[in-house]
DNA sequence: ATGAAAGCGCTAACAG
DNA sequence: CTGTTAGCGCTTTCAT
């Protein structure tokens, strides 16, 4: 079967513990042995066994990842994020789909717990409390939320909604509906508040028109009550809600932008595409990804000695033809 | 720290492999020993160390996945199917992104092969002969190509593309653009094969645009060979390009479905929604995923005694707005 | 600079 | 039915 590390001994004519080690810290070691185990071991196709690894050293080389939905584009970016820098520092990463269930998620972080160095929780669904709890059973990571000093990696919400007001109030609008996203996210919560704050600021209107499903159809639901509420403008709490809402739009012959302005948050890549483009808050997703695991790998090897580590990354408003000048009031 | 089997063993007054019975194999043990185990477990709160399991038994727990790129939205749907199933068969999954790369393919399987039981390699592009090679470093599943004897699981693509042609020719269309995706995609090459093959039989001409990138700017580009080329209606090797095509159409005036039709692959989310609403030829790409596991499963449990684990799953034309009646033929 | 021995956490004979 | 023994593949003292 398989080479192990005796087998290369063997062949090199050494010891287990010298093949470790010429395999591992070139310095304890005789040039000319280490070279023969070098090529011993490439003879023979040897390839150390991680899990054996990890049983000694306590590091597994492993990295545990968490979404809520695989399907919403915004998480395959951050993911890909995630691969990449992980695959960089030579981790290899588990993954995991919630399927937007809040009380799956202590399960999954509990199965893949003992398996990894580490894990990212991308937007977790999951009650504080449960987090706090889980985030003993492995070192954390949060992505997209910020819980007790839990090491956390987020993206300027706020501020995205201040430019997403501040561009709209220059286009002269002042009723604004709101499009809700999951009660439990932390990000909706957060922009909600955001917008209260920056409507209020502004001498805007907030219409709230409650919370839906993050997703295409969420937004075609909540549409309706965005034109009932006789706004000029409406934000969602993503992109695709915001295509949601764009259709329904359509289909009901209202038009965008003239009739109404229509903003998401995410910035996935068919946001660009629909018609009208859609004006968007862009979040660094990749980026995230990526920072992310740095905020892991300095978490894990920095031990627990600074203050916490976090850290938010800017948001950028996008401006594209579903946004334009507010029509006149009606008498 | 975390606690271990002899943890349990000695809070339950019994030795190690007695606890390791009566947490696996109910029927070896005294209802009554058992009954005390399983409680010092829970007491402790012990979650066995499957990578130390994997050790001894051979089996790890864990089955790798690599996909070509994850955003495009093809494969998220494929990778929550397997997730699901994993996750019943309580498998954990390691996830791996080659963005496209074939040559990255073979390395992120071989990082893989040890820790995990078996992989699943969805839309691999690597060559067959490294295919073939990495084939013996541990049990493979494709999905989406099929090579040698390897267990596969692969979509109709040829009656896809029939049915595509039949509906064209239905409306009375007779010049036909392809607009093809990756050179080294496997369900590229069959579904242009099978393209060549329906339209001769129907009378039809096929004109080919050559291999784009598998995304929407990908069509973008190849939307004004297709006009160029003279023809009433295009298929797309995905629907990420045939959205490109429609945008491009869009831009340049071309009215669709009035004086262009386009098809697309694979009914991504999206696909529907987009205005006009894409035809498409829908992939079980859920069900793929799902039973791509199943495959697996029944490869590392049968041995090798039976036929080849193959499996094919039928795809369906599904018809929307942006396919329409051919316009007159000019004089 | 290298080898021998011990052991990570777990399961699988083998006795009893 | 249960305990003892051995060992999966690897790293790491501790000697030499």
């Amino acid at each position: 079967m398989a080479a192990t590390i005796r087998d290369v001994a063997r062949a090199a004519g050494v010891s287990p513990s010298t093949v470790s080690r010429a395999l591992a810290s070139s310095e304890l070691v005789n040039p000319a042995t280490r070279e023969r185990v070098q090529q011993a071991a490439d003879r023979l196709g040897y390839r150390p066994n991680r899990a054996a690894r990890g049983l000694i050293t306590g590091r597994t080389g492993n990295l545990g990842l968490i979404v809520p939905d695989l399907a919403n584009p915004f998480f395959p970016s951050i993911v890909k994020g995630i691969q990449a820098r992980a695959r960089q520092l030579d981790y290899a990463v588990f993954l995991a789909d919630s399927d937007e269930d809040a009380a799956a998620e202590p399960g999954l972080v509990r199965a893949l717990a003992k398996q990894v160095d580490g894990m990212v929780l991308c937007s977790p669904r999951m009650t504080e409390a449960d987090l706090l709890a889980v985030s003993a059973e492995t070192t954390l990571v949060l992505v997209n939320r910020r819980v007790g000093a839990l090491p956390a990696l987020t993206l300027d919400n706020a501020g995205g909604m201040r430019q997403a007001i501040a561009h709209l109030q220059a286009l002269q609008h002042v009723r604004v509906a709101w499009v809700g996203g999951p009660r439990d996210s932390w990000s909706n919560r957060e922009r909600r508040r955001a917008l209260r704050t920056a409507t209020a600021a502004a001498g805007m209107e907030l219409i709230d028109t409650g919370n839906f499903a993050p997703q295409y159809e969420g937004g075609v639901a909540a549409a309706d009550l965005v034109v009932a509420a006789g706004v000029t403008a409406v934000i969602a709490y993503n992109d695709l809600m915001a295509l949601g809402v764009l259709s329904r739009l359509r289909a009901r012959g209202i038009a965008v932008p003239d009739q109404i302005s229509v903003v998401g948050t995410d910035d996935i890549p068919l946001s660009g595409m629909a018609n009208p483009a859609l004006t968007t808050v862009a979040l660094p997703k990749e980026a995230a990804g990526r920072q992310s695991v740095d905020l892991l790998m300095s978490v894990l090897h920095e031990g627990d000695d600074t203050a916490p580590a976090r850290r938010e990354l800017p948001t950028q408003l996008l401006v594209r033809d579903s946004t334009g000048v507010a029509p006149p009031a009606h008498p």
